[in-house]
DNA sequence: TAGATTGTTAATCGATTAACAATC
DNA sequence: TAGATTGTTAATCGATTAACAATC
């Protein structure tokens, strides 16, 4: 079965699929062979009966009074996630924010390659250290086209974003990964996750 | 009536009041006077009763025809999310993503004001620049039962975020800003926000 | 076997959407 | 007035939780 014939729409239990790879690599590390859903659920703050039901999205099945086999689920979860073929992605905006990512060792990971960065003033920005060409923005649109990278990462300034998402969708980027407080207008098929820096700042009286 | 009175657990619509406010911002300084929930929803990407409901939660009215002032929208978000009283942060690893959130403009524009940031080599860490202080983390739980913080903002590396959080957690901060891919163990009066990069990369076929 | 844990099926809860009356 | 837009009330949808049978 492909990843596409899946039901895609199960959000909340996608974005929690990466939070129980790092628990599972780490107790895998541990030498832990097997792990139940109380545990899991332990960890991360929630109930074992929704653990039990984002793990059934992975079609990995459990033993009762055994739990799930690690291996097992590191494997299914990386397959769900389609990590292990790595995913080629721009990373445009080459400030502070955007270097922190470009050496974040978190995306490579999750197997996220930026295999090209592009800045307004490509000479100043302090990158290449990564072995990544920081190109010129006026040349995203060629190469976005050339290179035929379906996943870019927005890293510009809030008013340059939308322009630059425009050049990107023309390009056939499928997936922008929003790190702006802008909020992107794009066609139906392109997906946008926005992480602008905006804490649900009530915690405090 | 105080913050504290209103329903608290309208989780993704405070999510989506910080999206707002920029939006109103870019607005007012266009000169727009009102604005409507169908053109909010647009720029959004959402339903325009969306937009209605969201707004309901500041208490704001619009009105028939019209809309709703954008000046009272803008006004009743920062109300509502308590912005305008700052409040103040630690920060805890100024690594290459801690030193940018430090710099980051968008925080201070949210009421975020870091006022001390620690690190395990406070002397090689590249902060100062910005007039906060970086201390050494042994200094930790000192400092934040002296100064009363109820926000911190941790930045370091996955293996040390539960020893770090154990420390904030007995020196009384009730917020944690978790940006380490760890699952963080806290008491049920602790609220933390997790910003680990985990993009649902499913985008791509 | 007895007991722990999975996985299924149903119930609840909360968020979004729809319908429409109110109103400027 | 007529028409656009709000705000209310009800319906739908999806996610989480509960109950419990299956099973190792």
């Amino acid at each position: 079965m492909k990843r596409r014939d899946l039901k895609i729409d199960k959000l909340p239990t996608i974005r929690r699929l990466p939070a129980y790879l790092n628990l599972l690599r780490e107790l895998s590390i541990k030498g832990e062979q097997t792990v139940s859903s109380s545990h899991l659920a332990e960890r991360m703050g929630i109930e074992p009966i929704l653990v039990r039901k984002d793990l059934e999205l992975t079609r990995i099945t459990g033993t009762p009074r055994i739990g799930y086999s690690i291996q097992d689920l590191i494997g299914g979860i990386e397959g769900f996630l389609g990590l292990g073929d790595t995913l080629d992605a721009f990373l445009i905006g080459v400030g502070q924010l955007g270097s922190s990512l470009l050496s974040n060792q978190n995306l490579m990971n999750l197997g996220l390659r930026i295999v090209a960065a592009f800045d307004k003033e490509p000479q100043k920005s302090r990158s290449e250290a990564n072995g990544i060409p920081v190109f010129g923005l006026e040349r995203l649109g060629e190469l976005a086209r050339r290179i035929n990278v379906c996943l870019a990462i927005l890293c510009v300034q809030p008013e340059e974003a939308q322009d630059v998402t425009d050049i990107l969708v023309a390009a056939g980027v499928k997936g922008i990964w929003n790190f702006t407080s802008a909020n992107l207008v794009v066609p139906d098929d392109v997906i946008t996750q926005n992480e602008d820096l905006c804490p649900a700042l009530r915690c405090c009286p």
